[in-house]
DNA sequence: CAAGTTAGTTACATAATGCAACTAACAAAA
DNA sequence: TTTTGTTAGTTGCATTATGTAACTAACTTG
């Protein structure tokens, strides 16, 4: 039956950095793998958690100590050959947040790595990357999930240089900018504007408040 | 850890009957909930099973005799109160298939329902199952998905009520027709017609081959 | 062979999209 | 103080996609 499976929980997190999608790992403190590059994972507490959403947060909090706006089931790996210990279970979760949190924050043994230029990892977990990126490809041209990964407040270019390093590809700015506005998650925060050189300053942008916690979809896609 | 958490296996098995969406279910033979209709499932079998694939198809196999030509895992349902034995781990998947392979197969303890229209369910099987609804309703607005749920061959009215049924929502008949063409995965049975009643009959249609064990996407949805 | 019904097509109005060219607002250099 | 360069943001228009109505086609039944 079951005795034998090995149950845990895996995490991408996902960040923009220099207006690339990139992934965050954390370096392996046991057997297997010890010491080397992986996503952020660990075993399922059956004492402590009381459903896998608990377990990522509880992982998630554990080595980054974020609690990320956004955090979405991505799939279950398991099988008897991906783990050296046995047959494993891994419910893998993606997590999207503003890079400066992790940037900024004293995070040791956390290294930022763009999605599209990873070395051979421990695991399966080149093939989970792959799988995460695919979804965020796949909901950012229908959805304001890409918003998550921006900060606070933003300009709309640069929500548009978020947006394409999601989909890996650019966009028209007037139909982005069309899209955007029929999307309606974003507010303009009055009077404020981003100086970035020398050059028209960008309005600033955010979040309304009831979008913080809720995708919304556009009906016909980017 | 993680010795103590059951791990399973459950499939939403789905066809259209009577121009509805249904969902397949089974009588339970052991408990907990012995003798009630669930969603077909079992236990991983660690030796057994390379993956979780393998064992939803061999559970499937074992449950309705099918292997259907359609299976996606859906998601994954875990945690302390889903079910009475303890901590489980529930990797769900969903399946298509045409209806007459289950109608006509002597499948005892099989029933359908339509998925609009269920009871309370043992377990979080509503939940799933509305998931897997949920999924299949995003997915047929820019795929070819809904494709195996016909059968051999079909005529594009019964292909357009078989999408319709998935949505949720009728369908433009003009649109419908020049985004089949558009999807290009079908081809028609040259010369072959349904007849079915006092009217024109239908060109037949069937899946290329080179799409039956693929999705196509649209680019823009129906 | 006329009536009824569904299959399938055509023509056209309307809406969505993409592109190019525009104006706006700034800093820095002249 | 004016000019220049650069990015922000808008406008107008051509092109493409979509939805609707009205058409023709092909069958069965009375």
């Amino acid at each position: 039956m079951s005795e034998s499976i090995i149950s845990t929980v895996d995490i991408v997190l996902l960040i923009i950095k220099d207006d690339r999608l990139c992934v965050t790992l954390s370096k392996r403190d046991k057997e297997p793998y010890a010491n080397q590059e992986a996503l952020p994972g660990g075993y399922i507490h059956a004492q402590d958690d009381r459903d896998c959403l608990d377990a990522a947060v509880r992982i998630l909090q554990q080595k980054t100590g974020l609690l990320p706006p956004y955090l979405e089931q991505l799939k279950t790996f398991a099988g008897a050959a991906r783990d050296p210990r046995g047959w494993s279970i891994s419910v893998v979760y993606f997590a999207l947040v503003d890079a400066d949190l992790i940037l900024s924050a004293t995070n040791p043994g956390l290294t930022i790595w763009p999605v599209d230029a990873l070395r051979r990892l421990p695991f399966d977990h080149n093939e989970i990357i792959a799988a995460a990126v695919d979804r965020i490809r796949n909901k950012s041209q229908y959805s304001s999930l890409p918003c998550y990964l921006a900060g606070e407040t933003f300009s709309l270019p640069r929500l548009q240089k978020i947006y394409e390093a999601c989909l890996g590809e650019t966009l028209n700015k007037v139909s982005f900018r069309r899209k955007m506005d029929e999307l309606g998650v974003l507010e303009a925060v009055s009077g404020q504007t981003e100086s970035a050189g020398a050059h028209r300053p960008a309005q600033l942008y955010r979040l309304k408040s009831e979008f913080k916690n809720q995708l919304k979809l556009l009906v016909r896609g980017l």
